[in-house]
DNA sequence: CGTGACATTGACCTAGCTCAAAGGCTGTGG
DNA sequence: CCACAGCCTTTGAGCTAGGTCAATGTCACG
């Protein structure tokens, strides 16, 4: 199902222009001083784009620093004793995966679900950059992700498939919308094998929501696409935290 | 049910001896050289011992650092629209609340649930600890945390009710046996409710499967604490992840 | 010894899991 | 460009785990 292509080949080249960065507000890049900035740029390398399928990383293997996406969409899971994949986080532009992680090996595997491009900031960059004062800003990058975990931690607790969905739904619009993108047209590249797995249910249930809530005209829903089309219900359906 | 007690009456006096702490392993303090010691020494300051039901901070309220327990356990939740607790964490002896958190408000409450005493690390401390080379000492706990976190979503997302207190069994051993403490005999100073909640199901779902699990010999429960007759078998149970 | 909070057990019912079949896309090869 | 194959997704029909409501049991504390 996923291609295994090693690690190794992908390509580290120049940093292209932070300027044209479509991730620019969430990058840490904003809270630094110009020193800081061109400690970063120094230290920052653009990976090549992964296509769909190709690992980032593998759980297992070393860690060589933390991956910032630059656009596309990046899933992680772990793999059960049972050998089925539990998918633990889907990743979109301007978030960070492998957070703050600079030792040690990875506890989750990380591939792309649509062509993604990204940058590399390695773990002897993060030890500098935690000399030069950015260590605060990179906890709190790192503690902003650990956030997320808790609301989706949160979220898996509601006994009703149904909220978990809109639950889910509204947690992505709210991520997008911090990048400025649209929160009501939710890009869904993953198969809802994945989905469900993240939601804690099964695939057949997901898609019995999906049906019930798109006739009853809360949502659209293609199979890479899905449009919240009454967001107030939604959130009321989630309705357990503010997002 | 809690007592409500200003933060402000908490007082903070002089660093008993970071030799008496029962919780060195897990320290900041052991991977530090003399230098940066010195300077967790000047920084950590002891909060007097909080009793059961004793808040140390509100979701919602000004981060003023860092806390890592010495003794005593601590729950952490959310609060839902809803207005009901949705219990999100519950740490022991060695483990560190706030994880880096340094800025912003906080998300989630803590209050004690047995007489717990802490070391509070305020954000300045943190801030200076980073600039003298702790930053990946700090990165890599909070990164500890977060694994742990991974590794109770994942549990969350376990279908059976059985499994799921299984796997919290199983992991809630590991995390004292990290410390050197018996895993085999877990102390439970919270509610069944707080636990169910903690689970993802109801107090009855949770006060069956104790009982199930207790007549097939696998357990022995009383109200505050619970004894792993059959590690193993429970561990095959869970059977999802390594711990 | 009594009271109230917490925990256990029971009975019933519904949401979602399981197994099974049919429908739709996508990509490949003729 | 079309046809076919394989995979993904949807839908259907039971069945069971766990949610809900209710009653009983137990413990701690005044």
């Amino acid at each position: 199902m996923t291609a295994i292509i090693p690690i190794a080949e992908h390509n580290v080249r120049e940093l292209t222009p932070c300027k044209l960065c479509p991730t620019q507000k969430a990058c840490l890049a904003q809270q630094a001083t110009p020193v800081q900035q061109q400690c970063l740029a120094d230290n920052l390398r653009v990976v090549s784009p992964l296509h769909a399928g190709v690992f980032l990383y593998r759980a297992g293997t070393q860690v060589q620093g933390q991956y910032h996406i630059r656009s596309g969409m990046v899933k992680t899971f772990v793999t059960t004793t049972a050998g089925e994949e539990c998918v633990t986080g889907f990743y979109i532009a301007g978030e960070t995966l492998n957070s703050g992680r600079c030792l040690g090996v990875h506890s989750e595997s990380a591939v792309a679900l649509e062509t993604a491009s990204l940058c590399r900031l390695d773990t002897q960059a993060i030890e500098h950059l935690g000399n030069q004062g950015l260590s605060v800003v990179m906890l709190e990058k790192q503690a902003e992700q650990a956030r997320y975990e808790v609301m989706h931690q949160v979220n898996l607790r509601q006994t009703s498939a149904e909220k978990r969905f809109a639950g889910y739904c509204m947690q992505y619009g709210m991520r997008r919308a911090r990048l400025g993108l649209d929160d009501t047209v939710l890009p869904t590249p993953m198969r809802r094998t994945d989905l469900a797995s993240y939601l804690g249910m099964k695939l057949e249930s997901l898609s019995r929501v999906i049906s019930r809530l798109q006739s009853r005209g809360l949502i659209a829903a293609r199979r890479d696409q899905i449009t919240l089309l009454q967001a107030e219900e939604l959130a009321e359906l989630a309705g357990h935290l503010r997002y």
